[in-house]
RNA sequence: GGCGAGGUAGCUCAGCGGCAGAGCAAGCGGCUCAUAAUCGCUCGGUCGUGGGUUCAAAUCCCACCCUCGCCA
């Protein structure tokens, strides 16, 4: 009975390129876990965004002095390419800038409303006579009037350590561009969500679900709802860019981009259906569906706690409002396995120090599939971890290339070469015990590597498909067909197809990783029928303008069904097509290339 | 400051009450089908620091130090 799995990944905030960090935290687990439920035949919906709203992309575009839509467009089109070259298989990855996504968060924020989870209050905040406008609190600087500091912010003084209170700082500063005017405080009013209310909920669901979730994001969460409680937020802003507040007299004021971004995996998900024909309450009002949430460990409050809290209270309410539909509660995230961070070189990714690996641009020096062996042999899931210019080269020649690339590249050309082009055409039944017995070995990894794809621990799939790779190169050079085709042809044969089906199999448990070799290895074997679909572009427009989505075309399109996780019944005797190596080496002197492109 | 995670071999990490493990790197040997790839063997650790509980602690408890994130 297939399963409906919700991928939902963080939406990337339109101010910044996306780097491997990035791509580590939540995109590339969140492809490899679509691509894993896709091949054992689950019904997959992998939702993101790019999250266009919110001060830094007004700031960006005063800078660059273009309308903030050009300048959200302008990163979200560098998404779009990125996740195309990776291959991150979105079901449709699109903006908040839609109005589809305005309506959806608005009508939440009516259901909250509605469900008496909202209230209002009244509040001192920054605004800058100079811009006419509140400005965030970040954006804030003065004098600490405690110990003298000059860059304080508003709320707390860095140096000393002391809560300030704003209205005493000293000679407080815009830190926005060209704003030369003296920041003052004004009352504003805004809108809270009442979590408290929600608390013992939210523990019962976390509670619900820590059997299968990682320590990491349990203790950010259940830890501090412990120590602190939930405590009512803010969700709206004084803002001029992002979604007006549904509410009569409300004009000039925002949803708080926090409250609304996180609204994207439902709005995205209603958006698919309009454009593909799906219905998305399969996914969003069906028990049985499992929601699973790839994001960095900077989110993970905000998902397993404030997004869930949000979902409780709106219930059916959402629908009523948005579409006038009775009885569709929605369903809450079964799996939240947040990511750490990977650092680079030892320090910090920072982009504003060009300290990065840009994903864009390391896709013109390297292979796609060669950067996601490397995040993800490295992935940051227990702890943070560091890319390492050196430790990338070592791992994609001495794991990918040495270990899977050069497996499959030497039994498959031997085959080809000595059986012209073809499976040796063996008789089944004199298959030899230990050729039955690597067999067994590598097909019981349809169970253990399952397995740890499932439960999302992406770094052991991976280990262990590389340790049984090692496996068959083990058989290989225990039973040395080599020898044996001069002597014993027959013998050479038993080993050459017993290692090519082996081969056929593991390329499956490599293939979520490393989608685009293993969709080549697959062609090598002779196969019709694809493994994975294609990637594409769509525009969609509303009322807000025509925004591009990335979309993607399941492998079983036309008639022909998607090739299968299942050991291979590699035929003996069928043509190859003439193989080729999968991987390319890298040599020794990219390593200090790459480190003095860092930094400048 | 509060909460959380991490600190184990030169490097990357697993183990989380019962003789300290894997991969890489290093050294030695086998093989020659393969992108000089592969297979085997060897070398290598006061498990952040200091206490405590236990017959037994990397593992449990307490304190502290360092790194990262969230919150204030």
């Amino acid at each position: 009975m297939p399963e409906n799995i919700l991928i939902a990944i963080a939406w990337p905030y339109a101010n910044a390129e996306i780097h491997v960090g990035n791509l580590t935290g939540s995109h590339l687990p969140g492809d490899i876990v679509a691509r894993y439920h896709r091949l054992i035949g689950n019904h997959v919906l992998v939702v993101s965004g790019t999250d266009s709203h919110g001060t830094p992309v007004t700031m960006s575009a005063d800078k660059l002095k273009k309308p903030v839509e050009e300048v959200y467009q302008s990163f979200h089109a560098t998404f779009l390419e990125t996740f195309r070259g990776y291959g991150i298989t979105y079901d449709l990855f699109t903006s908040t800038h839609t109005e589809n996504h305005f309506k959806v968060s608005q009508s939440i924020f009516l259901a909250l409303k509605e469900n008496g989870f909202l209230f209002t209050r009244v509040e001192p905040q920054w605004f800058s006579p100079g811009l006419g406008k509140f400005l965030p609190d970040r954006y804030i600087e003065g004098t600490c009037y405690l110990c003298g500091f000059e860059g304080a912010r508003s709320d707390q003084c860095d140096k000393c350590g002391n809560v300030l209170e704003p209205d005493k700082l000293l000679s407080p500063k815009s830190k926005w561009a060209g704003d030369t005017s003296t920041p003052e405080l004004r009352e504003t009013e805004h809108f809270y969500i009442d979590l408290s209310k929600l608390e013992p909920q939210v523990v019962d669901f976390l509670q619900a679900r820590a059997p299968h979730m990682r320590e990491t994001v349990l203790g950010e969460s259940l830890g501090k709802i412990h120590a602190e409680g939930l405590k009512p937020r803010p969700i709206t802003r004084d803002l001029d860019w992002g979604i007006p507040v549904p509410v009569p007299g409300w004009e000039g004021k925002c949803l708080y981009v926090w409250f609304e971004a996180v609204i994207g995996y439902l709005s995205a998900a209603i958006e698919w259906s309009k454009i593909s024909g799906g219905d998305w309450k399969d996914w969003w009002s069906n028990p049985a569906a499992k929601h699973y949430h790839f994001i960095g460990k900077d989110n993970i409050f905000f998902h397993t706690s404030l997004w869930p809290a949000e979902l409780m209270g709106v219930g059916a309410k959402f629908a009523e409002i948005f579409s006038g539909e009775k009885n569709v509660p929605l369903s809450l995230p079964y799996d939240v396995p947040a990511n750490q961070f990977m650092n680079l070189e030892g320090q910090k990714i920072s982009g504003s120090r060009n300290w990065a690996v840009w994903g864009r641009d390391a896709l013109t020096r390297y292979d796609a599939d060669a950067l996601r062996f490397y995040l993800t042999i490295n992935m940051p899931e227990a702890k943070d971890s560091d890319w390492d210019w050196a430790e990338f080269v070592s791992r994609n020649n001495g794991d990918l290339v040495a270990t899977w690339g050069n497996l499959a590249n030497r039994v498959l050309s031997f085959s080809f070469k000595h059986w012209e082009g073809h499976v040796p055409p063996i008789d089944l039944a004199n298959l030899r015990e230990a050729d039955l017995a690597l067999l067994a070995t590598i097909e019981n990894g349809f169970q253990t590597v399952g397995e740890l794809y499932n439960a999302v621990k992406l770094r052991d799939a991976l280990k262990e498909s590389l340790r049984l790779a090692t496996e068959v190169n083990r058989y290989l050079d225990a039973n040395a067909p080599w020898t044996a085709i001069k002597t014993d042809r027959d013998s050479a044969a038993l080993t050459i197809y017993t290692a090519l089906r082996a081969i056929d199999s593991l390329k499956l448990f490599f293939a979520p990783v490393l989608p685009f070799t293993s969709a080549r290895l697959h062609d090598f074997f002779g196969y019709s029928s694809p493994l994975f679909g294609e990637q594409y572009l769509q525009e969609i427009s509303d009322s807000l303008g025509v925004h591009t989505g990335l979309r993607y075309r399941g492998a079983e399109q036309d008639g022909i069904p998607a090739f299968q996780w299942q050991p291979s019944q590699l035929k003996p005797g069928v043509p190859l097509n003439q193989p080729a190596p999968l991987f390319k080496k890298l040599e020794e002197k990219v390593i200090e290339a790459e480190r003095s492109r860092l930094g400048n």
